[in-house]
DNA sequence: CTTGACCTTCACACTGATGTCAGGCTCCGA
DNA sequence: TCGGAGCCTGACATCAGTGTGAAGGTCAAG
């Protein structure tokens, strides 16, 4: 499809589906016009990207995850590819991930325990 | 304590600390001579704010969760004074919180299990 | 063939979080 | 009393993520 297919169906401003692809997230294909020509499992990959994005990440974290992210099964990245170092960092970027949750879980609870002495019956 | 210690405490250069009394999310007083004075309780409530914007919040969503997220306890801001209006709001930021988290925790878990998958063995 | 919708690149501007510097005041120790 | 460390405010710069617009190419429908 089209980028403006793609964008209309994701709700995601041309602009920025060129701005990912200029940070290297998206990687769409040129026509013989020079359009970009995107697969349909894009509308997932911008999806996946936005929910990245508007969790605080930057293009440069998810790019560099973002080739590990496919969905459960098949190993997008060859096994026999990923050295030790690659696991090193990734396992960085799981730490990192792991304690914005925990920030995040943490101030849920104290909000939603805020909520529930001060309204002890919602109704 | 001053703004030196408290920057020297937390790791939060001084310039951060007084664009947060700016955004106001910390309100020190002031002494005679025009100097900031932070309270004790400074340097957890710096530590707080950095927690939260590290992992994505902006201070317009700190400055309206910061006032509830007191230690658990003392209900800071009495439950006489939050309007229906107000639990609501709060209630809206525990959600978006709660969706950040969940779109973390699935990347985390894609991750993981990439690592998984590519190394049975780890050690 | 023209019109309009869609695409291209390029560029400038904004916001939020942050870095950095200048000019001036306060305070303490030598 | 002088010097330096620490504080003040204010301004300008940077970076990432976005918004917006100009100038022009492509294409299908009338």
């Amino acid at each position: 499809m089209r980028i403006g297919e793609l964008s209309h169906r994701t709700g995601v401003p041309t602009r920025l589906l060129r701005y990912y692809e200029e940070q290297d997230l998206l990687h769409p294909e040129r026509g013989d016009n020079g359009y970009r020509r995107y697969p349909e499992s894009a509308v997932a990959d911008v999806q996946q990207i936005r929910g990245l994005l508007d969790s605080g990440l930057t293009t440069e974290m998810i790019r560099a995850i973002l080739p590990y992210l496919a969905g459960p099964g098949e190993l997008h990245p060859p096994a026999e590819c990923v050295t030790p170092e690659t696991a090193a960092l990734l396992h960085g970027h799981i730490e990192r991930i792991q304690s914005r949750i925990d920030c995040l879980a943490r101030n849920r609870d104290r909000l939603s325990a805020y909520l529930a002495a001060v309204r002890p019956h919602p109704r």
